[in-house]
RNA sequence: GGCCCCGUAGUUCAAUGGAUAGAAUAGAAGUUUCCUAAACUUUAGAUACAGGUUCGAUUCCUGUCGGGGCUACCA
């Protein structure tokens, strides 16, 4: 049991002696105590008084006096300021952790649960290349599952690909416009990088025939446009027309109406009709359309394999849209036997959402073609058969929170047993200063370039530092690639999920304070004092704990308390924040205490002890969010 | 128009309703005959605004201002 628990068991069994009063230890708050004061844990007391019928002071000192009396082995003394009782803890509680846990490599790891959790992550597009915002999804979810696995789950990761639908038609028609056969092969390009080069040129060859179109049409010309847009071409430029003002209000939604005139003057481009053409032949699985696109897809899967494998993401099982979307379709229309979902004059299907406080919500269109959500039905089905799970965790970007919202609802409608289980963890998008990046206008931070300039950044600081001057070539790479990624990833998950963040290209990310290679120098200094002399199994005297070592073995004896926590919240950055401080803590420490030329044996060995049990945390934490942790560096 | 999220040091991030709002970085000043200075020590600097609830509010409620997202027969 933490110690922390523990403190809650038994204030609330003093509670009880002194009082009478049967409280439960979960309303009992006990936090650590502020530096400032003199303790270890602290209980507040304000919440308690009334109910104990006695001032902050006198239930302070009468809770004390009992706390104490009746665990004189585990408190040494008590201090009550204000509403506030400080508890101190005895060194000999601490020496008793340390003993039983320096040694233990798995340390933190929880007896399996027999809880079932799906993880899907990643889940990218398959017409252009990953970038930094699909990063933080990687990591985050390939964390997430580590984290419950730690915490006793058995853990499903997937991944679903989005490998059909407009945005490959649109690489594709590129590339079969302009590509002349060229192939990653022959251009010596990464296949994902090739195909999302296509995807590019479509959308501006999009840009080009829109602006000339756009032309026309605010001149009254819309021979371009097909009927139905014509209509409601006419409607929105009326409406624009129609506001003539100029506060900030009237700008913004004549802003807004121009932005949707745009949208459909691009859906009638030349190329764009092509692009759709062509998505309607896959349908109907016109065999040259589908011989490109399992040509194309095939090298974006090459090229994201390359960059899965450096990044660490894996899966148990990998999804494919053209696999799910027909299961969808089934999906939807046995809820209409259900009359769960309706059709409606034209042939479209959808279901109704207004006593959610929602919308009607389209689940198939008048020509029986599946949408986004049709699919994520079919395969929401298929996930439960295959891995009967308790919960599902969906690892999506929080622009899609209404659509998750809406999958859930629909999957209670339908009385689907597994619904409740679903869960977005929605994570804020990466932006940048200038706003969000746009894949269509080309303002993306790249993956592997990012990656590759992180190592390049860790090459070099390795260099000036000149300390690791016996490795191998191969070494060297390994230890560039470890301190590179180990910097991106603590980048990346150290915030928040549920915030977005705001990356910076101009300024690298950092390699010193609040950073992934700080933690890994913590490490690499502690291996090094481990290399020349290990603990030995023998008891020492157990001398008075010095400030920093007391405070250090508080901090690790909180391990597993901090890894049940970022299990609840979901919450990779709680561990990174812990692990951060745990570092810093031992640097101070390090700093202010030798430990090879102690003072005593005594304080060598339990300094060694230490030093074993601060590695073995650092190195299971920091493997928690898929960073490795160098012997040297 | 409707729904949702967010405003904390110059910057990037913390803070289950609890003590004097923490870090990192950038700034200023120091530390290396001693286990790795990617380190350590000291210093200065912030809760958008106005109300309310509370013994106590960065946190909960209301309003104002500012930023973002969603509201597709796109995914």
């Amino acid at each position: 049991m933490s110690l922390i628990q523990h403190i809650k068991n038994i204030t609330a069994a003093s509670i009880q002696e002194v009082y009478g009063l049967d409280l439960s230890p979960e309303a009992i708050t006990v936090n650590q105590t502020k530096p400032e004061f003199e303790g270890n844990y602290t209980i507040v007391l304000f919440s308690l008084i009334k109910q104990l019928k006695r001032s902050p002071e006198q239930a302070g000192q009468e809770l004390g006096t009992a706390i104490i009396k009746s665990h004189s082995d585990l408190f040494t003394g008590f201090n009550v300021i204000k509403g506030f009782l400080n508890l101190e803890i005895g060194d000999r509680y601490f020496l008793e952790f340390l003993k039983k846990s320096f040694n233990d490599p798995k340390i933190g790891q929880q007896p399996p649960t027999g809880k079932k959790v799906m993880v899907e992550y990643s889940s990218p597009n398959t017409n252009k290349p990953i970038h930094l915002g699909h990063l933080r999804n990687n990591f985050l979810g390939w964390s997430i599952a580590a984290i419950l696995e730690a915490n006793g789950g058995e853990v499903m990761k997937t991944c679903i690909v989005n490998d059909r639908g407009i945005h490959i038609c649109k690489s594709m028609i590129a590339w079969k416009l302009y590509g002349n056969g060229a192939t990653p092969e022959s251009t010596g390009m990464k296949g994902d990088h090739f195909v999302g080069k296509y995807y590019v040129q479509c959308e501006n060859r999009i840009r080009e025939e829109a602006a000339g179109i756009l032309e026309k049409v605010q001149e009254g010309n819309f021979e371009a446009i097909n009927e139905k847009d014509k209509q409601k071409l006419v409607e929105l430029l009326e409406l624009r027309g129609a506001i003539v003002g100029d506060s900030d209000k009237e700008i913004e939604k004549r802003k807004k109406i121009e932005d949707d005139v745009k949208e459909i003057v691009r859906s009638n481009t030349p190329i764009m009709k092509q692009a759709q053409e062509m998505l309607v032949a896959w349908e109907q699985e016109d065999p040259e359309v589908r011989a490109l696109w399992k040509m194309m897809n095939g090298w974006v899967y090459d090229g994201f394999e390359v960059t899965y494998k450096t990044i660490g993401s894996d899966f148990d099982k990998t999804y494919y849209e053209s696999e799910t979307y027909l299961p969808g379709k089934r999906f939807v229309d046995a809820g209409v036997q259900e009359d769960v979902f309706f059709k409606k004059e034209d042939g479209s299907t959808w279901i109704d959402l207004t006593d959610q406080g929602l919308d009607e919500k389209l689940v198939l269109r008048k020509d029986g073609t599946s949408v986004y959500i049709t699919q994520d039905l079919g395969l929401a089905q298929q996930k439960f058969e295959e891995f009967p799970y308790d919960q599902s965790i969906y690892v999506i970007a929080d622009e899609q929170n209404y659509h998750m919202k809406v999958l859930q609802l629909i999957l209670k409608k339908t009385n689907k047993p597994y619904a409740d289980g679903i869960f977005h963890l929605s994570y804020g998008m990466v932006e940048l200063p200038g706003g969000r990046m746009k894949s269509r206008e080309g303002n993306v931070v790249d993956a592997d370039e990012m990656v590759d300039e992180m190592n390049a950044i860790a090459a070099r600081h390795t260099s000036e530092s000149g300390k690791v001057k016996d490795f191998e070539a191969e070494e060297l790479n390994q230890l560039y690639q470890t301190i590179g990624l180990g910097a991106l990833k603590f980048f990346l998950l150290r915030v928040d999920p549920k915030k977005r963040m705001i990356f910076n290209p101009e300024e690298s990310i950092d390699f010193h304070g609040f950073t992934g290679p700080f933690i890994q120098y913590t490490h690499a200094r502690i291996k090094s004092i481990l290399r020349r002399e290990s603990p030995a199994e023998n008891q020492f005297e157990a001398t008075p704990l010095l400030k920093l070592e007391k405070e250090l073995l508080l901090m690790l004896e909180q391990y597993p308390v901090v890894l049940k926590q970022a299990a609840d919240e979901y919450n990779p950055s709680v561990i990174a924040i812990y692990c951060f401080n745990v570092a810093k803590t031992y640097n101070s420490f390090y700093t202010e205490h030798s430990v090879l030329n102690a003072e005593s044996e005594e304080k060598k060995q339990l300094r060694l002890m230490i030093c074993q049990l601060t590695a073995n945390v650092i190195k299971h934490s920091m493997g928690l969010l898929g960073i490795r942790v160098p012997e040297k560096m």
